[in-house]
DNA sequence: GTCTATATTAAGATAGAC
DNA sequence: GTCTATCTTAATATAGAC
C-alpha cells in the first residue's frame, strides 16, 4: 500500500469526472475502478459531494497561486503567453468542472460562492496584466475597452475546453491547452502595433 | 382544452429546464407543473429523452432560418447587430442546451452530430458576414485573422449566456441577450477603422 | 481499513382501468 | 386522452462482520 486510498480515490475520481462528466460517474464506478468495495470508498469520503468538493479546493489552491500576479508586475509577450499556457493547463486538469458548469454548482451549492470568487481573480489579473502591457507601450486601451476584453478573456479560459472539445467528443481523455493560448492570443492581437503583432504571431504558432 | 396536451408538455419542460437545468428535471416534476398524471405525459411522449430532441430540433430549425446568410449578403453595421440579438435570443429560448452541454451530448448521443452542424453553421455564417464588412471596407483581415475571430464569436455566442448567469445563479428565470451583443461587437471593435469605431460603440451602448 | 450485504430513495417507464 | 398503481433500475449511502 504505497499511495493512500483515500488519494487514489481522489486521483481516479478526477480521471473519471474529466473523461465520462462528473455526473455520469458513480461512487460504484469509481470504486470498481480501484477495486475497492463501494463501502470502503464511503468510509473515506462521507458522501460523493465530499470527493468534488475536495478536489474543488485543489484547483482553488492551484489557481489562487497561480494568479498570485504583483500590482506592479512586468510581463513581456513570451512571459504573458507562458502563463496562459500554466493556466489553460490547470484548469485542464479539472476540466469537469467547467464542462458541466452549471449542473455542477447547482448541485453543490457550497461551490457557488468560490466558484465566483475564482472567476473574479481571474478578472483581475488579466487587468493586471493589461496594465503592465499598457506601461511598456506595448498596448493602448481605454477603460471600455479594458473592461470588455478582460471579460472576453475570463470567459475564453473558462470556455475554450470545453468548446473545443466538441469537436470530438469520444476522446474526452486528453485536452490540447496549446490550442486555447493561441486563441487567447490572438484576442489581444488587434490591440498591438503592427512589428509587436508579429512577434506575437509567431510565439502563437507555436502553441498551436 | 384549448391548446394541446402535448404542445403544453413541450412548453412547460422547456421553461423548467431553462430554469432548473434539464438534468434536475424530471418527468414527475414536468407533470406535475401541469396538473397532470406521469403516465399521460408517458402517452404523449415515449421518453424524457424525446421531449428533449424534439425541442432541439425546434432549436434547430430556428437556427437554421436565422443562418440562412445568402453568399453575397450585404450587412451594415446596426443591421450585424441585429442579427446578433436575434441570435442571442434563439440561443437564450432553448439556453438548457448550452448551460450543461457536455452532460446533454453524453446522455443524447443522436443530438451530437446535429449540434456539430450547427456550431459549423455559425462559424460559416460569420465568415460570410466578415466578408460582407471586407467587401464594405469596414474590416480587414487576413485569413488567420478571419479564422481565430470566427471560432471567437461562435465559442461567444455558444457561451456568453451561460458565463452571463454565473454572477447569480438564483435568478435563472430570465437571460438578457443585449450584454452578448455588447460583448460580441467589442471583439470586432478593434478591427474597424477609427471613425467606425465610434459607431459601433454607439451601437453597442444601446445593447448593453 | 476493508469487505459484504442491504437499506433508502428516486427517477424513468409501463399496464390496465376509466 | 387521462388516470392510478406499480414495476424496474440504479445511485447514494449505511451496518456490521472481519
Amino acid at each position: 500500500m504505497k499511495v493512500k486510498t483515500r488519494e487514489r480515490i481522489l486521483s481516479a475520481s478526477l480521471a473519471l469526472f474529466n473523461e465520462l462528466g462528473e455526473p455520469n460517474v458513480t461512487t460504484l464506478l469509481i470504486s470498481d475502478e480501484l477495486d475497492i468495495s463501494p463501502g470502503n470508498l464511503y468510509y473515506h469520503f462521507r458522501s460523493k459531494g465530499d470527493i468534488v468538493t475536495e478536489l474543488f479546493e485543489r484547483f482553488q489552491d492551484e489557481i489562487h497561486d497561480l494568479l498570485a500576479i504583483p500590482d506592479d508586475v512586468q510581463v513581456d509577450l513570451e512571459q504573458l503567453a507562458f502563463f496562459l499556457h500554466l493556466l489553460f493547463e490547470s484548469i485542464a486538469r479539472y476540466r469537469f468542472l467547467y464542462q458541466d458548469l452549471v449542473n455542477i454548482l447547482s448541485r453543490y451549492e457550497n461551490l457557488q460562492k468560490a466558484f465566483r470568487a475564482i472567476l473574479d481573480r481571474k478578472e483581475s489579473g488579466f487587468r493586471l496584466l493589461c496594465q503592465s502591457l499598457e506601461r511598456q507601450q506595448l498596448i493602448r486601451l481605454n477603460e471600455t475597452q479594458t473592461d470588455a476584453l478582460c471579460r472576453q478573456l475570463t470567459m475564453t479560459v473558462c470556455y475554450w475546453s470545453s468548446f473545443d472539445s466538441l469537436r470530438d467528443l469520444k476522446d474526452r481523455r486528453q485536452a490540447n491547452p496549446g490550442r486555447g493560448v493561441y486563441q487567447v492570443l490572438h484576442l489581444l492581437m488587434p490591440h498591438l502595433p503592427q512589428q509587436v503583432q508579429h512577434e506575437v504571431l509567431a510565439i502563437s504558432q507555436d502553441y498551436r
